[in-house]
DNA sequence: CTCTCCCT
C-alpha cells in the first residue's frame, strides 16, 4: 500500500510521481529521482516508501546536507504521521539524537551517515538510504554514495539506494549507479520576473548593490533579500544603507554563518507589521532557509568559495562568479509564497558564460579526512571506489603525505593504530592528532576547547590571537559558546578512550595554546624576521601580522590559519610559542648541521653550525675550520673554480709546467705518453687529487703559496720523469762556448733559444729536444742582441744565408770574429782584443 | 575582493 497523505496535507507535484517511484524500487535496488524545488520530495518520498515490501522491518535513512534541513524535514514528517519526533521519525545530527524502538525513518546529516556506514559497512537494520539534495555535491554526500555503492555490491545486494536531485543532470548519477532508472517529477513555484541591471566591473559591489536596493525600494513593495559574497561586503553595505535610509520604516538585517543563532532567527523572521525588511545574506540563504514576505531578490552574482592548494597544504578563499544553478536558486527565493522579482547585477548576455553548476566540493577540498576514512574502509586508493568526480590526484598526494607525517598511515598507505585512534574523534586529522598528543601530555580537555575555537568561526571573537580567543570563549555565555563548550566536552570524552587504547602516555606537562597549535600545524611554526610583524614559517612561506598587533612582537608563533596569496599571506589565527616549549616538544626534530663551505666573498673556507627546523634557522655560529682532507678538497675545488693560474705560482713553477706541456705535446702521437697535463684546464679537472693533499690546513685561496705547488708538482712528476725532464726539456741550453742560456718554452712555436750567433760557432748539427723529436727554434742575435735570423735548420743557415749575414756583421762589428766556415770555427763570446 | 558554507 502506498502512503496516503492525511487530509490536512496539500497535494504536492511529487504525489503524482510516487507510484512510479515505488514501482521502480520494487524492481531494482538503485533509482534516481529528479524533482525541482517545491515538488515536496523531502517529506513525501520517505513516507511513501514505508509500506514497501522490500523494507521488511528495516529503517529508511534520509540524508540531508544541513542540520537545519534535517531537523525541519524530521519535524514535518512527524507532524504528518501524527506522532512525536523520536517515535516513528528519528533524527540524528551533531549534538542531537532522537530515535526509539518504533523508529522507521531516520533523518541524518550526510556527515553522520558517512560515520554510520564506516562503522558498520553492512548497514545492519537499514533497508534504504535516500540521498536528498544530492545536487549540492558535498564531500560527505559523494563519500557516502561511493561507500554505499561499494557496500551494496559486496555485502548488501538488497539495500535500496535512492538519489534525489533538483537539477536535470540526473543522467550522470544514473550512469554511475550502474544504469539506474530515472524518475522525474514536476516542481512548483510562483513566477519570478528577472531584471538585469549590469555592473561596472570597476565599481565596488556594495555601491552597485546599494543602488539596486534604492531602486527596488522605490519600485516594489515587500521585503528584499540581497545576496553578497561575504561578511565584509554585508557589513559595509549595512552601514551604508543605515546612513541613507534613517527615516524610513525599514530594518536592515545581516545574515551569515558566523552570527549567533538568535540574530540569524531575527533575520529570517517576517517583517513586523507596517515595516519592510532588507536581508543581506551570503549563500547561506540560498537553500534550507525560507524568509517569509520576500518579494524581491537582488543577486550580485558572486560567491566566495574555499579552494585547497595542495602545494601549500592550506585552504584559501576565492571570490567566483555564481553558477547558473545557484543564480536560479537565488532567484527562486523571491517566488516561494507569491510572484516576485529578481534584480541581477550582470548583463543578460553574460548569463550564458556562467558555469552551469558550482564545482563539487571533492574537486577543491582538503582530502586528508576523506583519505583517512577510505583507509579505514580498506581502500588505500580512491580509485577502488566509484565516484561521480574522482578526488584529484594532487590533493590525494598531499593528503596522503600529511597523514603519513601525522603517523595515521604507514608507508604503504594502510591505516595505523594511531590512525584508527584519530578516527574515533570527530575532528579533521591535524586536530585529531593534536588532541591525542595533548591527551598524552595531560592537556586533552584544553586541546578540545582549542579545536572548537579553530573549527567554529567567530567563537571568542576574531582577533588573530588564539590565546585571547580561547579565554573569551571560556567566559562567553552566548548559546553558541555554550554549545561549543558542550561539544569540546564530548570530544574530550571520546579522546580519553581513544588515547587509552593507543597507550602512548608521556610525562604530563603544561601546554600553552601556542604549543597545542604547533602540535597540529608543525609546518606553520614561525619565527620573527626583518620588520615587526614579518614571520617565516617552517614550510618556507612568509606570513605577516599587523605591526600593531600584540602578537607581532613574539619571537616565535604557532600559526593555525593564514589568508591571502602566497606572496602576501596574512596571519588570521596564531598564538605565541615560547622558545623553551618549542625546544621541549620539537627538540628531536631540530636538525643541527655543522657545515663548512667556501665563501666567495672572503675567498676562504667558513665553518658554521646551524640549528634548523624545516626552513627555520634557529641559531648559527662560526667555528674554526678543521684541517681535514675533505676541507682541503673543498678549497682545492674552489681554487680551480677561481682560476688556478691566478694563484701564487713561482716563475720557475710556471716554466716547469711549460716544459712538461712541451714534452706532452712532443710525445702526443706516441701510444704511451707519460707526461701529465699541467695546463690550467687540465689541472682544474682533478684538484682534489693533486692539490688537496698539499694544502691541508690552508683556509684561504691567498694562503696557497709556491711551496704548496712545489710539493704538488713533485708528486705529479715523480723522480724518473723528473730526470727525463732534465734531459729532454732542460731549463738551459749550454752553447759550444760553454754558457748556459735559458730556454723559453712559453711560445706557440715551441722552445726557443735566443743566442748570439757567435756562441754557436762549431755547431754543425741543429740542436733539438725531446730525444731529437723537436728542433729548437733558434733566434740568432748580433753581438748587440739585435735579431739577425730565425731558423730551425742551423747547418742550412751556415751554408746558405750566412755569407750575406757575415758580410753585414763584419761591416758593423769589425772587431768580432766572422769566420767563413762557422760550423768548424771555435765559438766565442768576446770581440778580438784591440790591436791584434 | 582583508573570512564562504557545512559537517562527524
Amino acid at each position: 500500500m502506498i502512503f496516503d497523505p492525511p487530509r490536512s496535507a496539500p497535494v504536492l507535484p511529487i504525489d503524482e510521481a510516487l507510484p512510479r517511484l515505488a514501482e521502480k524500487l520494487e524492481e531494482t535496488e538503485r533509482v534516481v529521482l529528479v524533482a525541482p524545488p517545491g515538488a515536496g520530495k523531502t517529506t513525501r518520498v520517505p513516507l511513501a516508501l514505508l509500506d514497501a515490501r522490500w523494507r521488511g522491518d528495516g529503517k529508511i535513512v534520509v540524508l540531508e546536507p544541513r542540520r537545519l534541513a534535517a531537523r525541519a524535514a524530521a519535524e514535518r514528517m512527524s507532524t504528518l504521521m501524527g506522532d512525536k519526533l523520536g517515535e516513528t521519525i528519528g533524527l540524528k545530527v551533531r549534538l542531537q539524537s532522537l530515535s526509539g524502538p518504533k523508529t522507521r525513518i531516520e533523518v541524518v546529516t550526510e556527515g553522520v551517515f558517512a560515520r554510520m556506514i564506516l562503522d558498520d559497512p553492512s548497514l545492519e537494520g537499514v533497508a534504504a538510504v535516500l540521498f536528498d539534495e544530492f545536487h549540492e555535491r558535498s564531500l560527505d554526500a559523494d563519500l557516502g554514495l561511493a561507500l554505499a555503492l561499494d557496500a551494496q555490491a559486496a555485502l548488501r545486494p538488497d539495500l535500496r539506494l535512492l538519489v534525489m536531485s533538483a537539477t536535470l543532470d540526473g543522467a550522470r548519477v544514473a550512469k554511475l549507479m550502474r544504469d539506474a532508472p530515472i524518475v522525474e517529477s514536476q516542481g512548483r513555484a510562483f513566477p519570478v520576473e528577472t531584471v538585469y541591471l549590469g555592473r561596472d566591473p570597476r565599481e565596488r559591489i556594495e555601491d552597485a548593490a546599494a543602488r539596486a536596493v534604492r531602486r527596488a525600494l522605490a519600485e516594489q513593495p515587500g521585503s528584499l533579500l540581497v545576496f553578497l559574497p561575504g561578511q565584509g561586503e554585508i557589513l559595509r553595505l549595512a552601514a551604508r544603507l543605515e546612513e541613507n535610509l534613517n527615516d524610513e520604516a525599514i530594518d536592515v538585517c545581516p545574515l551569515y554563518g558566523a552570527m549567533e543563532r538568535a540574530a540569524q532567527d531575527r533575520a529570517i523572521r517576517p517583517a513586523a507589521e507596517g515595516r519592510r525588511k532588507i536581508v543581506l545574506a551570503t549563500s547561506i540563504a540560498e537553500t534550507s532557509i525560507t524568509i517569509d514576505g520576500v518579494r524581491v531578490v537582488i543577486d550580485c552574482g558572486l560567491v566566495r568559495a574555499p579552494r585547497f592548494e595542495p602545494d601549500l597544504g592550506l585552504t584559501r578563499l576565492e571570490t567566483l562568479r555564481v553558477s547558473r544553478a545557484a543564480a536560479d536558486q537565488r532567484r527562486g527565493r523571491a517566488g516561494r509564497t507569491q510572484p516576485g522579482l529578481c534584480y541581477r547585477l550582470w548583463e543578460e548576455a553574460a548569463t550564458g558564460a556562467l558555469p552551469a553548476f558550482a564545482q563539487p566540493e571533492i574537486l577543491a577540498a582538503d582530502l586528508s579526512g576523506l583519505l583517512l576514512d577510505l583507509a579505514a574502509w580498506g581502500a588505500r586508493d580512491p580509485g577502488e571506489l566509484l565516484w561521480l568526480d574522482p578526488p584529484p590526484a594532487p590533493a590525494c598526494a598531499e593528503a596522503r603525505a600529511l597523514l603519513q607525517k601525522l603517523g595515521a598511515l604507514d608507508a604503504m598507505s594502510a591505516i595505523t593504530t594511531r590512525g584508527k585512534a584519530m578516527r574515533r574523534l570527530p575532528l579533521p586529522p591535524r586536530l585529531a592528532r593534536m588532541a591525542l598528543q595533548a591527551e598524552n601530555f595531560g592537556a586533552g580537555e584544553r586541546a578540545c576547547e582549542l579545536a572548537v575555537v579553530l573549527s567554529e568561526r567567530g567563537l571568542g571573537g576574531d582577533s588573530p590571537d588564539l590565546a585571547g580567543r580561547l579565554e573569551r570563549f571560556a567566559r562567553d555565555n552566548a548559546p553558541r559558546a555554550r554549545d561549543g563548550r558542550r561539544l569540546a566536552h564530548g570530544w574530550a570524552h571520546a579522546l580519553r578512550s581513544a588515547a587509552r587504547e593507543l597507550d602512548e602516555k608521556s610525562a604530563p606537562i603544561a601546554l600553552s595554546p601556542g604549543a597545542l597549535i604547533a602540535l597540529a600545524f608543525p609546518d606553520r611554526i614561525a619565527r620573527a624576521r626583518g620588520k615587526r610583524g614579518d614571520f617565516l614559517m617552517a614550510n618556507g612561506r612568509a606570513a605577516s601580522l599587523e605591526p600593531s598587533s600584540p602578537l607581532a612582537g613574539a619571537a616565535m608563533l604557532a600559526v593555525a590559519e593564514v589568508v591571502g596569496r602566497a606572496g602576501a599571506s596574512q596571519i588570521v589565527a596564531a598564538a605565541e610559542l615560547a622558545v623553551d616549549e618549542f625546544e621541549t616538544l620539537f627538540g628531536a626534530e631540530i636538525v643541527v648541521r655543522d657545515e663548512t663551505r667556501f665563501d666567495a666573498a672572503s675567498g676562504g673556507l667558513r665553518r658554521r653550525e646551524t640549528r634548523r627546523f624545516g626552513a627555520l634557522t634557529l641559531a648559527e655560529r662560526n667555528l674554526p675550520v678543521e684541517a681535514s682532507l675533505e676541507n682541503a678538497q673543498m678549497l682545492a675545488r674552489a681554487a680551480a673554480a677561481f682560476g688556478l693560474d691566478r694563484l701564487g705560482w713561482s716563475k720557475a713553477q710556471g716554466q716547469l709546467r711549460e716544459r712538461v706541456a712541451f714534452l706532452r705535446g712532443a710525445f702526443s702521437s706516441e701510444g704511451d705518453n707519460p707526461w701529465p697535463d699541467l695546463s690550467e684546464a687540465g689541472l682544474a679537472e682533478n684538484p682534489e687529487e693533486w692539490l688537496a693533499p698539499f694544502i691541508l690546513g690552508r683556509q684561504k685561496l691567498d694562503e696557497i703559496a709556491a711551496e704548496n705547488f712545489d710539493a704538488a708538482l713533485a708528486a705529479l712528476i715523480p723522480w724518473d720523469l723528473a730526470r727525463r725532464l732534465e734531459a729532454e726539456a732542460p731549463t738551459h741550453f749550454v752553447t759550444p762556448a760553454g754558457s748556459a742560456i735559458a730556454l723559453d718554452y712559453g711560445g706557440a712555436e715551441g722552445p726557443v733559444l735566443a743566442v748570439r750567433v757567435q756562441e754557436l760557432y762549431g755547431l754543425a748539427i741543429h740542436p733539438s729536444l725531446a730525444g731529437g723529436r723537436a728542433p729548437l727554434t733558434l733566434h740568432l742575435l748580433s753581438p748587440a742582441h739585435r735579431p739577425i735570423q730565425i731558423t730551425r735548420d742551423l747547418p742550412g743557415f751556415w751554408k746558405g744565408s750566412w755569407a750575406a749575414v757575415k758580410a753585414e756583421m763584419k761591416g758593423r762589428y769589425p772587431r768580432h770574429v766572422w769566420p767563413d766556415d762557422p760550423a768548424a770555427a771555435a765559438p766565442t763570446t768576446r770581440a778580438k782584443p784591440r790591436g791584434s
